[in-house]
DNA sequence: TTGTATTAATTTGCAAACGAATAGTTAGTA
DNA sequence: TACTAACTATTCGTTTGCAAATTAATACAA
C-alpha cells in the first residue's frame, strides 16, 4: 500500500462524511417541517448561547466570512428569528439577539439535532473520540503554517 | 465529560478541517497562477483517469449532483480544456474527454497537490489512517440507513 | 405497437462560500 | 488637532449545492 498521503482519500472522505452529515440534517429538519437551512440553525445554536454576540465573533466561531454572516442573518430578521441591535459603545458595531419566535425555534429544534448527532456518533467510543479529534487537529495545524 | 456525541465538537470539526483545506488548495492554485476552482479540479483528475465517463458517474465519484456536474462542466469546455462527445450507444449521454489543453492542466496540477496532500497528512501515520478510515466510514454508515 | 416508466442531462431558483472593494466608525499617533 | 491605520459590516461577482421541473432518449410491459 502507499503512504495515505499519497491517495486522494482523506480530503475526499472529509468532503463525503461533511456532506452526508449535512444532507441528513436537511433533510430531517424538512420534515419535521422546520423553515431552516443548517447553516442558519447554526448560527442561532450561537446566538442562543451567546445573546449579544456580534457579527464578526460570530464569524469566527463559526468558521464562516463577515459577507457570510451578514447575509444569513438577514434572512433570519426576515424569517423574525433574531434581531439586530446597535451596540452601545461601539457604533460599527451590532449585537445580536434572539427573538421570542427565535427562543421557540431553538427549543424545538435542539433536540433533534442532539438526536442526529447520538445517530451519528453511533457505537465510537471515548478513545475513538480522541483519536479523531487528535488526527483532525493534527490536520488542520499542518496547514496553519 | 459528556458523551461526545452531545457536543457539537464533531460535526463542527469536520467541517472546519475540510474548509481549511479547501482553502489551503485554493491560496496555493491562486498562488500558481493556476485559473482553478478546487471542485473544478476534482472533475479534470477524474475525467484524466476516466477518459470518456458519463456525466453521471462523476457525480457519483465525486459525490456530487448532476446540475453541479453541468455546470462545473460548462465552465471547463468553455475554458477549453474538457470536451464533451456525444455517446455512440445513448444518444442521451455524453462521453467526457480531456482536451490537450486540459492534459497540460492536469500534469501541471497534480504535483502541487499531491504536495498539500502531503503536508497535511503530516506525521500521521498508518495507524492514525486506519483509525480515520474507521471513524469515518462508520459516521457515514451510520447516517445510510 | 402503443403506452408507461426510467434514465441522462439541463434549467431555474434559492442558499451559501469566498474574495475584493467600499462606507462608516473608532483608535492611535504625530 | 489632524492624519493615518484598523475595524465592522455591507455590497458585488463568481462558484457550488440542493430541489423541483423539463426535455429527450431508452427500456419495459400490456
Amino acid at each position: 500500500m502507499t503512504h495515505p498521503s499519497d491517495s486522494r482519500a482523506y480530503f475526499f472522505k472529509i468532503d463525503t462524511t461533511i456532506k452526508k452529515i449535512r444532507n441528513v440534517l436537511q433533510k430531517r429538519f424538512n420534515d419535521a417541517g422546520f423553515d431552516l437551512t443548517v447553516d442558519q440553525w447554526v448560527l442561532i445554536d450561537h446566538v442562543a448561547r451567546n445573546q449579544g454576540i456580534s457579527q464578526n465573533t460570530l464569524a469566527e466561531l463559526t468558521t464562516k466570512d463577515a459577507p457570510t454572516v451578514t447575509r444569513i442573518l438577514d434572512l433570519l430578521v426576515k424569517k423574525g428569528l433574531v434581531e439586530r441591535r446597535m451596540s452601545e459603545e461601539d457604533r460599527r458595531k451590532f449585537n445580536i439577539f434572539l427573538m421570542p419566535e427565535g427562543e421557540k425555534t431553538f427549543e424545538t429544534v435542539l433536540p433533534v439535532v442532539k438526536e442526529i448527532r447520538r445517530q451519528g456518533w453511533g457505537e465510537l467510543n471515548e478513545e475513538d473520540y480522541e483519536h479523531f479529534v487528535r488526527i483532525m487537529d493534527s490536520i488542520y495545524q499542518n496547514f496553519s503554517n
